[in-house]
DNA sequence: TCCATTTGTCAACGATCGTTGACTTTCTAG
DNA sequence: CTAGAAAGTCAACGATCGTTGACAAATGGA
């Protein structure tokens, strides 16, 4: 009774996915404070009290919407010389792909004003980015390699799709990947860090 | 006649002083919308109406509160293989040091949900980093150049004084210089870049 | 000392927010 | 067809916010 019930795409679920769908939109713009529920239910054309009724609260809605998948793919030490290019080149189809949503922009844009926002960045680092170069690092390094690599690219995503400082927004794909690779060629495995 | 009046340290100056001061640390801790005209009356000891009598709004008062002066030092030519190096003790200096205030900590808070100080953020890369990478490279590239650069510091800040990744805080001085200075060295003045 | 300016206090305004409960409409199972 | 559940509408609540204006206290120059 009550079991999760796989096929069901009855009305309700279709209500409640296009509220989801609003509010990625907008935390993804405009950041948890920014975005209000009533804007929420603007965007979804709905009344705001759906929005409580389908979701318990402002912060469980963000919670559901700041769902988080990197599908960062597992380095082998196999293809040392190609680590670096290998994330940028993820890290441009996380944030520019059709595919992948705007899980990252709603954390990130709201991680420096709320706690519970920079506290599942902090989760994403720790479970998703940590172990995979860990998988081809001195466990010892690791954290500081991943800790590196985080502040490159995170500093590259503030720049270009959160504050969109115009040269770094005019980069090109290859641009980005010839310069910015080699520096988390050398983060993940490259000598110095400690 | 309401000339600027060089010496007065009148009684008024002083709370003035102090609304600043708790103003700037607010909002270097909370941001904009975290740090309300209330708070900053109670963390000064004086009433919110003050606040909007000596600042005229709270705008105005984000406005004076985030005003950044990085005061890089002017890159040489001359001195071309120390220029990242340069560059990443300049920045533990205005992020650390006693002397520099808070004050890119009150624009990359409220950056990513601000408006204004996303676009002040702008101005402080237009005319404090950017014509401090121009002086050694080729004007064609400074832009670029300065936005990597940027996007390697700005992504430093954010991991280790916003969002406080623990592996980016335990990163001693000598660590960040030693791996992050070579990456500074090359977006500057390396090869690559287009 | 007296008066005018400055400085500070207090209560309240209108707006916006998250959230709630009562109500009506729509859909669906028996 | 009909009763009951589901889905949606509406108005309002209490709280917090930025901001304002009326008023009291303090200050300082004549």
């Amino acid at each position: 009774m009550t079991e999760n019930q796989p096929k069901k795409p009855s009305k309700s679920d279709r209500t409640r996915a296009q509220i989801l769908e609003a509010a990625r939109l907008l935390f993804a713009e405009h950041g948890y404070d920014g975005a209000s529920i009533r804007d929420v239910a603007a965007q979804a054309s709905i009344d705001p009290a759906m929005v409580i009724r389908y979701f318990r609260s402002k912060d469980e809605l963000f919670a559901r919407a700041a769902v988080v998948d990197l599908q960062l793919p597992a380095l082998r030490v196999i293809d040392r010389s190609t680590i670096g290019e290998t994330l940028i080149r993820r890290f441009l189809e996380i944030w520019e792909g059709a595919a992948s949503g705007p899980g990252m922009a709603i954390l990130l844009r709201s991680a420096t004003s709320n706690e519970f926002a920079a506290e599942k960045l902090r989760d994403v680092f720790a479970n998703q980015v940590r172990p995979v170069v860990a998988a081809v690092a001195d466990p010892a390094d690791a954290g500081r390699r991943a800790g590196l690599v985080s502040s490159q690219l995170l500093g590259l995503a503030m720049c270009r799709y959160l504050l969109r400082l115009p040269p770094v927004v005019a980069l090109s794909h290859d641009e980005i990947i010839q310069n910015v690779g080699p520096t988390l060629q050398r983060y993940a495995v490259g000598e110095e860090v400690s």
